[in-house]
DNA sequence: TAGAATACATACCGGTCGGTATGCACGTCA
DNA sequence: TGACGTGCATACCGACCGGTATGTATTCTA
């Protein structure tokens, strides 16, 4: 193995195990077990545990950042992307047909108030996520799909509420069928989307092997 | 100490604990020490941490379910429950001007799915409160307060969703400001009230002292 | 080709984890 | 008054935690 793909194999499987349950129950130990590579490795990598998970949250958002750019392609419609959106959502708590939790959404329950830096990651990429909410957003109101605009940054955030409120129930309440139909409904409620726009064009994206394979 | 001080004691204080940071990092030692009993007392009471921690929702709720039930009662007119329900959220992350999570709306993303009777708990707890937010949606269904109605149930599920993630983002980004301006707003737009009725009638509940405070 | 730096592997550290075994004060009932 | 169950307190267990010290094979560099 060679130098980076040892770093990458335990990013990949510190995100993977934090997915699967959460940053506290995950040690150090089992990633290394997991990943194959000793102790000595990982801490040849990285200085410490909550210093791996920075890492991972970066890495993780680098290869996400891939998709979100896709799906929110300036060759898609406003309602395209939000298709889109909705579709790689799902998808992203599907990977095998086994529900899973992302250590994107999830994380942020797990953490103790006590480690700074985790929390600065996290917060960072609630912010990342954010803004890529409020550029639909916008895209939405221009193309005069929505109801009523509002604080559009706002809107952003309440998108955020309820797509991470989604996921949680997703985790604990692993029902496939009920979160497929709850994620559309909600978010068109959200946004004001006029219903006559409700489920009116299908998505234009697929998951590219790059993503999601990846970290499966 | 009586016997039931002892009990409840570990009780409110485990809750306490789990609330400022989670399941997996609070350790029965420190619930301990931090109630100021023994291990000894607590594997009298307990059976084990899961146990207690089972015992602690079931206790959790049975509290705040009086406040429930004060907040949507038949006295309150559909609109003042909804902002009964959303004041008394907001109550309940904001304890002596501390943003806190709170186990009932964090926990689910905490645990690790191994642990079978926390999470059997975890979705009673949810299905409860759900079934709360179905009654309130009937009632403002009723009274014509929705610009349109659906699958109520579903309408309720979406509610749960949505106050899952303000209340978890406001565990990592504890911004009360912005927490009291998204809160009422994602509300009415996912529950699709009448923007006549936005912020049109001040809550009539207040929290007791047997609620919270006991908690906090 | 010598030596330094890199990339680990192994063994081990103190501390803490959930949980237990045992002892003992105390009220209760025969 | 003595036997007994309740309600703890204390001491302790093995497992595991995150982290480290040290040894070593490989690779790069001069």
């Amino acid at each position: 193995m060679s130098v980076n793909e040892t770093r990458e194999k335990l990013l990949e499987t510190a995100l993977t195990l934090i997915w699967q349950s959460n940053y506290s129950v995950v040690g150090v130990n089992e990633i290394c077990k997991q990943a194959g590579v000793t102790k000595g490795a990982f801490y040849h990598h990285f200085e410490s545990k909550a210093n791996l998970f920075c890492e991972a949250t970066a890495y993780y958002w680098q290869v996400v950042k891939q998709d979100l750019d896709a799906i929110f392609s300036p060759v898609n419609s406003p309602l395209e992307q939000l298709e889109n959106l909705i579709l790689f959502l799902f998808k992203s708590k599907l990977s095998d047909e086994r529900v899973q939790g992302c250590p994107f959404f999830n994380a942020g329950a797990q953490i103790g108030t006590d480690d700074e830096q985790v929390i600065e990651a996290l917060q960072h990429l609630s912010q990342m996520a954010i803004t890529y909410n409020l550029a639909l957003i916008k895209a939405l109101d221009a193309g005069d799909y929505l109801e009523r605009s509002g604080d559009m940054q706002q809107q952003a955030r309440l998108m955020y509420h309820y797509i991470h409120g989604v996921m949680s129930y997703a985790y604990v309440q692993p029902d496939v069928d009920t979160i497929r139909r709850d994620l559309p409904e909600g978010l068109y409620r959200l946004l004001g989307v006029k219903p006559a726009y409700w489920f009116s064009v299908s998505p234009t994206w697929q998951a590219t092997s790059s993503s999601f394979q990846k970290l499966a």
